[in-house]
DNA sequence: AGGGTGACGATCA
DNA sequence: ATGATCGCCACCC
């Protein structure tokens, strides 16, 4: 094992469980497509946690953090860090409809099986 | 323990 | 479409 110090026996799971689907789920998002928070969040078997993703996204290092955007397609990221998000999908083929990314042909779906116990 | 903070999200005016 | 509100979850004083 890694750093997995099993300290607690949490009946839930270690939070750094969490975070490494969450990782996994990023980290699967091709060239070209994207997913939300929320979605994301859900996808790893955390719903509500989109803002953990977000935190996910801002600590571990050489994540395609671009291809994460907020529901409907929105981009979150404020001035500078907005226009470079909107440059590198675009650099990927992917497309707006007005200050959104076309979810409709850019959105990514998860296999419905990335939960976590089963 | 208590309160503030976010690259969130859904809902309502 | 925009802004306010509330719910959400973990982190940081």
């Amino acid at each position: 094992m890694s750093t997995r110090l099993q300290t607690k026996g949490k009946s839930k799971q270690s939070p750094d469980d969490k975070r490494a689907r969450v990782v996994r789920c990023i980290r699967s998002l091709p060239s070209g497509m994207v997913s939300s928070y929320g979605a994301i969040a859900s996808a790893a078997g955390w719903p509500g946690a989109a803002r953990q993703v977000v935190q996910i996204l801002r600590q571990v290092p050489g994540l395609p953090w671009h291809r994460v955007v907020g529901s409907g397609g929105a981009i979150k990221l404020q001035g500078e860090n907005g226009a470079e998000q909107r440059f590198r999908l675009r650099l990927e083929g992917v497309t707006f409809r007005g200050a959104r990314v076309d979810m409709k042909r850019h959105e990514f779906k998860f296999k419905s099986g990335h939960r976590a116990i089963r």
